[in-house]
DNA sequence: CGGGATCCACAGGGATACTG
DNA sequence: CAGTATCCCTGTGGATCCCG
């Protein structure tokens, strides 16, 4: 029971919290990567992640950082080399991602096709055109 | 292994799609509901629901549906009465999202301890206060 | 290479009022 | 009750330039 009465309000603004840090499109992304390939430096990530733009990455990586997810390492090399990888709690967290990554993949194709319906059902309701020169 | 290479670029943008109506803060919440208390009407929604606001849930509720993870049942009546549940497909979806939230409501303490560590050496690296008045 | 700083545009989303 | 419509403001996030 005490996984299970989750929902009744109290710990609903915890759900809120670790949301809006997990439910960020990105910081998904991010685990995810890092979960697969363990670590990875910053172009790395900028490159595998597809449509991130440095200032999106450098702030989710800061994020995942400070809430204990994932760690940073510095190399005072020149040119300067940074690596991040998945902390202990930020693996665990890659259960619950990797869930919702392969529920994405299984049922991507049957939600395309429920909004074909759904927009389809749509266009027909509505009046297709508000054309007002029909009368003259 | 067709599960797990889901990463490769391709599917990403599978992903990206689908993390844009799950990762929506008050989708999940919406399901998270939905599954838990099978049917509900619009109102008992909102008032679960908490901080949402009438404009967000008529808008959630509509891309769920939409997207076929939720069905909605207008009862004509007066005064008018919808009722909401999931679909099949909306059950599945279920799992993954009851996996994050158990996962929210196990670590959300240890967020919260990281965070603050974090910003305690934040804190302390950065100058304390620019303190401008000194001088005076 | 790995960012920080700045500017700016746009959409997300709240508050409010009206309707069937 | 269950929305729709409008207004308006803020945060998010892209583009760009620069620095260690």
């Amino acid at each position: 029971m005490s996984l299970h009465d989750t929902s009744q309000h109290a710990n609903c603004t915890a759900m809120s919290d670790v949301l809006n840090r997990i439910g960020d499109k990105w910081s998904v992304m991010v685990v995810g990567m890092l979960g697969r390939n363990g670590t990875l430096r910053f172009n790395e990530l900028k490159r595998l992640i597809n449509g991130v733009s440095q200032r999106m990455l450098t702030l989710t990586l800061r994020n995942l950082e400070r809430d204990g997810l994932v760690t940073r390492t510095i190399y005072p090399e020149v040119p300067p080399r940074v690596e991040y990888s998945l902390t202990e709690l930020g693996k665990t967290l890659q259960q619950p991602i990797s869930a919702l990554w392969d529920w994405s993949a299984e049922n991507h194709q049957a939600i395309i096709e429920a909004r074909a319906i759904y927009d389809a059902r749509e266009a027909a309701a509505s009046p297709p055109e508000p054309r007002r020169a029909a009368y003259a």
